[in-house]
This record gives structure tokens, C-alpha cells and sequence, in this order.
DNA sequence: TCTGGGGTCCTAGGACCC
DNA sequence: TCTGGGGTCCTAGGACCC
């Protein structure tokens, strides 16, 4: 399950005249400023507005776009509701993010229970979403995007469901390039393109050998078995189990007193230092990230002595970490990293 | 165009050990 | 002259996703 346009569509829903307008969220809500497009609104895509767009460019492409900030807590409310509405429905969910969940079912009409998700959802919370269908994660994943309002699908199936499976994977997915699939990125794709390989189809019928020795002994492997769509079909209703807690601010104008970083970490430190204890887990580890003028991202940790919740360790281990960094150009982003111990 | 914030997993390379 | 062969652990970076 798939919700559509999540964040615009919750904002469209508390205010009702926003509803047919290109709506924007992002950032503080201001397109003057340093920051990404969240989500856009159908509208506002026809306009090339889109997820991870500087909010300078969407206001540039859509101006007449309504821009508004990120209200996280909203979002984690109502995306909570829907979650709940699921759990009544399949006797598994996996939360996967505020919009998207994976459900696990044995049904003999895969539909009627899409069907059936698509109405309960939308009666109880107002949101409309997608369904994909699959046998397995990777092919429902796939499928929820073809289910998609404007999706260039095959026709004459129903609004907002879509199944994907071995009979159909090809035919569908076959002639995509490889970046269409989940887990593959431009980055991954151009390396493929290297070694002569586009397609979904040229992936799967790869030599598994080549492609191991480019991207390594488990990632080859995987890439060639994704390209066939086979994958895992676990879908776990455990409660989530953090590897790490992090915080992180772009500044609107970029640091260059480093003092004022040594400070600005320090604060940080503080943000996580609260999200550890709310864990209730002990850190083990303090990783700083700092991202230079013009976007240049580097990181450095350091192993706490023993595992800790407390402030004064947090703070001194972020600032053991910043230490490590020698480069003193202009900062635009700080960032601060908690990681736990795994196993739980 | 000028690039958020919060995460996860994998890989390469160096250190270290036998 | 050419300088072992593993194995493990740690760190930083890369890539991807929502």
C-alpha cells in the first residue's frame, strides 16, 4: 500500500480550499530559502515539481504554487491512522515510512482485498492510496507505481490496483531500464550501462560473473536477481528496532566562525541525546557529519568508552568526533549520529 | 537548479594478528 | 630482488530509499 501524494493530500485535507491547487510542501515553507520539495500535489506536478526539488526551482517552475512548511507531527498522525486501518485488515503489515506498507495475506482474490484496503482506507482517513500486488516484496513494490493516478500502466485494469508477478514481470518491466527497478539508482544504472547492460531484460539474462566483479560478491548477485524479479516475501509486524538516531540543520548561510560549529555540534548533541533516551537504549557510537561549501560531505566517529545515554558523553563524543575533521572551509550542514549496539 | 532530513546496507582499505 | 597468506575488525564513503 502506497499512499498518494501523502504529505500534500493531509495538508489539502485540513485545508479544504487548497483542494485542485498546485500545493507545495517543503522546508519552512519558503521558496526563497535552502531546502527540497517534501511533496508536490498532482497539480503541481504538471508544472515538473517534483520530491527533492529546491524549493527556489518549484517556486520558479509553479509560482502560483500554495508553499508550505514541513509539519512532521501531522504527518506521523495520520499516517499512524492508516497503519491502524491495515493491521485490521492482513495479519501482516510492515510499516516502511509515513506512506508506504507491506501487507501479507493468502487469499484467493488478491483484488477484493485491494479493493477492500483502497475503500477502508479511504473511509477512515480521507487519503487515497495505491495497491500493488505481488509475489513477493519486490514485485508489489513495483506494482503499487502502476497503480498510480496518470501511470502509463496497461489500460483496462481497475483505478489504484495493479499485480505484479513471474507470468507478467517481463511484460511489463522488460524494456524499462534497469533504474526502474527498486534498490537501483542512476549511479548503479550507469555502471551498468558500462558494461553494456540497459534493460531489465539485459540485466536478468546477465552473466552473473562480470556484474559480481564490478559491484561485489553480494550486490552482482543480487542485481541480477532483482532484474528477475525475485526477492524476499518476509513481511514482519515486529515493532521497528533503530540502528541509529541522528539529527542534522542546513544553515541559510553557511558557518565559517568554527567556533560557532564546535557550538552548533554541542547543540545537536543535545537533540540526540533526548532521542537516545527516548529509546531507552544506550549509544555506542558518535558520528559527525559535516557538508563543506559548495556540497562536499564528509563524516567521522568515534566509539563511546561503554555504551551511554548520557548527555555529557554524547556531547564530549561528538565533539571527539568533530576534532577529526581538519578542513576548515565554510560548513552548510552539520549533522550529528547516535548508532546502538545490534541485536537489541 | 543548486541541491532537506532521517534512515539502511554494502564495500574498500587499513590495522592488526597468527 | 622483491618483499606470504589468511582472517577479523573498524572506519569512511557510496548508494539508495522514503
Amino acid at each position: 500500500m502506497d499512499l498518494d501524494q501523502f504529505i500534500a493530500a493531509v495538508e489539502v485535507l485540513r485545508r479544504p480550499g487548497l483542494h485542485g491547487l498546485p500545493v507545495v510542501v517543503g522546508g519552512d515553507g519558503d521558496p526563497a530559502k535552502r531546502g527540497v520539495v517534501a511533496t508536490a500535489s498532482y497539480e503541481a506536478r504538471e508544472y515538473g515539481v517534483h520530491s527533492g526539488l529546491p524549493l527556489r526551482t518549484a517556486a520558479r517552475r509553479c509560482p502560483d504554487a500554495v508553499f508550505l512548511p514541513v509539519d512532521k507531527p501531522a504527518y506521523e498522525a495520520a499516517s499512524e491512522d492508516v497503519m491502524a486501518v491495515l493491521r485490521g485488515l492482513a495479519p501482516a503489515v510492515e510499516v516502511m515510512g509515513w506512506d508506504e506498507a507491506f501487507l501479507a495475506a493468502r487469499t484467493e482474490d488478491p483484488e477484493a482485498l485491494a479493493r477492500q484496503i483502497r475503500e477502508r482506507v479511504l473511509a477512515e482517513t480521507q487519503l487515497a492510496c495505491s495497491v500493488g500486488i505481488g509475489e513477493n516484496r519486490l514485485q508489489a513494490k513495483l506494482a503499487t507505481g502502476f497503480g498510480k493516478p496518470g501511470s502509463d500502466a496497461p489500460s483496462g485494469r481497475p483505478a489504484g490496483i495493479f499485480r505484479l508477478t513471474h507470468e507478467n514481470w517481463f511484460e511489463v518491466l522488460g524494456d524499462q531500464p534497469a533504474s526502474a527497478l527498486w534498490g537501483i539508482g542512476s549511479k548503479t544504472a550507469a555502471k551498468l550501462a558500462e558494461l553494456g547492460i540497459t534493460t531489465v531484460r539485459e540485466l536478468a539474462s546477465a552473466d552473473v560473473a562480470p556484474v559480481a566483479a564490478r559491484f561485489g560478491p553480494t550486490t552482482g548477485p543480487w542485481l541480477v536477481l532483482t532484474a528477475r524479479g525475485i526477492g524476499s516475501d518476509e513481511v514482519s509486524s515486529e515493532p521497528y528496532i533503530p540502528r541509529s538516531r541522528s539529527r542534522e540543520v542546513t544553515y541559510q548561510q553557511d558557518l565559517t566562525d568554527w567556533a560557532e560549529v564546535r557550538a552548533e555540534v554541542t547543540r545537536i548533541a543535545g537533540q540526540v541525546t533526548a532521542d537516545v533516551l527516548a529509546e531507552q537504549r544506550p549509544a555506542i557510537r558518535i558520528v559527525v557529519k559535516v557538508r563543506y561549501k559548495p556540497f562536499f560531505t564528509s563524516t567521522h566517529g568515534v566509539p563511546l568508552a561503554e555504551p551511554s545515554s548520557d548527555q555529557t558523553v554524547i556531547e564530549q563524543g561528538a565533539a571527539a568526533a568533530l576534532e577529526k575533521f581538519t578542513d576548515r572551509r565554510p560548513v552548510r550542514l552539520l549533522g550529528v549520529r547516535a548508532e546502538f549496539a545490534d541485536g537489541g
